[in-house]
This record gives structure tokens, C-alpha cells and sequence, in this order.
DNA sequence: CGAGACCTTGAGACAAGTCAACGCTGGTGG
DNA sequence: CCACCAGCGTTGACTTGTCTCAAGGTCTCG
């Protein structure tokens, strides 16, 4: 059992044959060794440098993970989903903030020293998945922060989200504000809401008049862009 | 020190179990399983889409692993010194370019389906690590990317090789161009020649007339401005 | 010593930032 | 039920940091 354990955690970091077989098994971790909690919007989950004692899962909601520079300026690292995993810390304190976009539940797991977490092979695998998950969505958040125009940084967002929130129909509800989308995207609240708008007349998307709408009215073109 | 980060670091997040099965087995992971290959400067490690057969930990010698778009802007993910561990995937095919910055010696390890990491606790160890550093690297490089101006990412910068190099004095030796410095910090090369030119003129900095050696002179300075 | 790669510098352009109103919208309380 | 308020979003005018383009300088290596 204890060499599953070993295997459970390594194997999907180093193939993608195990990693496979851990998405296909969608056993719901929610029903185990998890307790429930939940946060009105702008609520706190936990501040940078706070002990790590927990790591989350998203139920319901949206969740944003920051880190602040000691003048007020704001990276959001990113934005998490229903199913998505946060929180977690190789070391013993948040490298991030975490406060909840909208009204948010979530799943609490304590990050057992041991036992626990080894005894569920499903979650360790959720969590093993969750890291390499962040460092890709980092790697490639890179490229758009280092070396993407304000258009190509809107149209890679909005394509993104509209995978993540996959509703069926192409309109997203955004659940963050314009400022939210700025502090994620190396961005002002002012060139998020011009570029939104540039992209709207020239109709590759489009804006009801609640703002929080986004309908992807030309895909291939907000693709083409996105690069 | 590797092993230090990982007990820190893996342990904590996965289970206990893996560390102590292998923190009695303190043998040179060099001297297992991986083949020596070297480089000369500018050669071609893997390209971006590979299939990710191997992973590979730096001797002597620099790395850098970037991603292009499609007009050919360049991002450097990161550049890998003595020690570093990179390439590792959680897919089949490598996400980033690999190319030696100068001549570089690197030990190259099979990704072995199963078995051979589960059987060298040790590896696997440092293989998590560098997974995790890889993902906290990421993230504060999100943070310079997105906030910082040009000079406090230079600072930054030069702060964090001063303190991956460790030399002794404190000189460092660059071992990347001004071009690759630029594509990693989301920059141009005149941006960069100019802002290292100006931090030597405020006296945070030396530039032997070489302008590959920076000796830091005012490193409070300089941390001040990095943030 | 010469060629090429790399680095620096300058002048001008431009994308994004800043500052400042203004407008919408959704919620609250009279 | 409506009017007001506060927060969010948009827009405009102007500024600025960084990029672009174009020389020119400097090191290194053959």
C-alpha cells in the first residue's frame, strides 16, 4: 500500500499515463475527509505569510491568489474555479493571499503530516494534478505578462475562461471586476475596459449592457489573436 | 540543501511516508541511472513539442527553457544553473524549447513510466522539488512580469543570480547575453542595456568594460528596489 | 588585424499609464 | 415605489515608460 502511495504521487509528475487514468477516475474527493466553508464576496480566505495549514477546493464560486509589492500594487497569480485546487505551499506559509471573487464554497483539507492524504489516492493524485496544473497556467501566463499586447492579453483571457466555465452557450459571466482582470493581466482597470470595448466594435465580441456578460461572437479571430 | 527543500517541501504536501522511507538512503543521485551529455553554446537541448522521453539536471554550464509565439517573440521561462533540475512534463511532449546559454554539461535521466524514480528516493525527491520551485519561481516571476518597472527588474533580477551564484565576491559572472536577459524579463535589449547602464551610473552596480561581469555595490539598494 | 557578434546610445514613435470626469446600475432607505 | 447613493465601468485628454529604428562602439576569436 505504501508503495501505491510512493506511485500515487510521483508517477503523474513524470507521465501522463497515470494522469490519464486519475482524470477518468472521478471518484468525488468532495465526499471525503473534507469540511465545508463559506465566503460572502470579497471575503478572506487566508493572507500572504499565513501558516499553511489548510489547502481548498473550490465548490462553487471564484477565487482569486495574489501577491501584493509593499507599495499596493496587485498580482492575481489566478483565478480558481469550481474544482479547482488552491493553497497549496511547499513550505509552511502562503506565498499568496486568497479572498473569495463571489460568493464562495469551498472544501477545507488539513494538510496532514501524514496519513490522511496517503490513505486517499484519489486526492493525492487531485493534488499532485492541481501543482503541475498551476505551473503550466504560470508558464504560460508568463508569456502573455512578458511579451502580449493588451489585445492579445484580453482575447487570451476571454478564451480561456470561456473553456473553464464551458456553459454551453458562448457567453461567459464574468464573476471579477474590470480591476480584478488588470491586477491578473499586468494591466490597468482603464486599458482592460478600452481594449474590452475596441474588441466589442470590432465585433468580436459582445457586451450586454450589464458588463459581466462577455459573448464570444468570433472565436477564430479572438484565437488568431490569443496566438 | 535539495534534500532539505524536499523534506520542507514534498513531505508536508503529499505524505511522510516517501521521506522516510528515503531519507536513510543518502546516496549522490548523480552516480544512478543518468547518462553525462554535453553542449557547446546555443546548442539545441529539445525543442518545444518534443516528446518528453528525458529530464535533465544541470553540471556546469547554463540553460535557458523558453516558449515562442508564432511571429517569433520569445519568452525565457527560466534560466537552469549547476544543480537545477528541467524539463520535467506532466504531458507527453515538452512545453518549452531547451537551448545551452554557454557551454554546459548535464546529467540526462529516462522519465521511467514507473519503477526506477519510485526505486530512488532520493531522485524523486528532488525531482518534487524542483517541481515545486519551479512553480514558486513562476510565480514571483508572474509578479515582476505583470508590476514591476524596468530598473526594479533588473534589480530583481540581478539580486536573484547573485544569489543563485554565490561566489564568494560579489561579482557575477552573467552567463546569458543582454537579448536573452530582455526575453526574460519582458523587455528589449536596448531597454535592458540602458537600465544596467543606469544603475551603474546611480553607483548600485560595476560593469567591468567586459559588460559580462556586474559587481552588485549597493545590494540594499538594489533589494529596496526590487521590492 | 579584421570580421562578426554583442552592446550601447540617441531620436522619435507609440502603447499603455495617469488623472479626471461622467454614466450606468443595482441596492437601500425614505 | 422612487430617489439617491456607492461602486463599478467607461471615456477623454494628456503624460510617460518602453519600444523601434538607426547608428556607432567594443570585445572576442580566428
Amino acid at each position: 500500500m505504501q508503495t501505491a502511495l510512493a506511485t500515487a504521487g510521483l508517477v503523474p509528475l513524470l507521465s501522463a499515463t497515470l494522469s490519464n487514468r486519475a482524470s477518468t477516475a472521478r471518484l468525488d474527493s468532495e465526499t471525503r475527509s473534507g469540511t465545508r466553508r463559506t465566503y460572502e464576496a470579497g471575503g478572506e480566505i487566508f493572507a500572504e505569510g499565513d501558516r499553511a495549514i489548510c489547502f481548498y477546493k473550490v465548490v462553487s464560486g471564484a477565487v482569486r491568489t495574489y501577491k501584493l509589492l509593499s507599495d499596493g500594487r496587485r498580482q492575481i497569480d489566478a483565478f480558481h474555479l469550481p474544482g479547482d485546487i488552491f493553497g497549496l505551499e511547499a513550505g509552511e506559509e502562503h506565498r499568496f493571499g486568497a479572498e473569495a471573487v463571489t460568493a464562495t464554497r469551498l472544501i477545507v483539507h488539513r494538510r496532514e503530516p501524514r496519513g490522511l492524504i496517503g490513505d486517499d489516492g484519489v486526492l493525492a493524485r487531485e493534488v499532485v494534478a492541481a501543482v503541475m496544473r498551476g505551473l503550466e497556467r504560470a508558464q504560460d501566463h508568463m508569456m502573455l505578462l512578458g511579451r502580449k499586447s493588451a489585445k492579445e492579453r484580453i482575447a487570451t483571457f476571454l478564451l480561456s475562461l470561456s473553456q473553464r466555465m464551458a456553459n454551453g452557450s458562448g457567453a461567459i459571466e464574468l464573476p471579477m471586476s474590470r480591476c480584478d482582470m488588470a491586477d491578473h493581466l499586468g494591466l490597468t482597470v482603464e486599458s482592460v475596459s478600452r481594449t474590452v470595448t475596441l474588441l466589442e466594435r470590432e465585433g468580436l465580441i459582445e457586451l450586454p449592457p450589464n458588463r459581466r456578460t462577455v459573448v464570444l461572437r468570433n472565436a477564430a479571430a479572438l484565437r488568431h489573436l490569443a496566438g
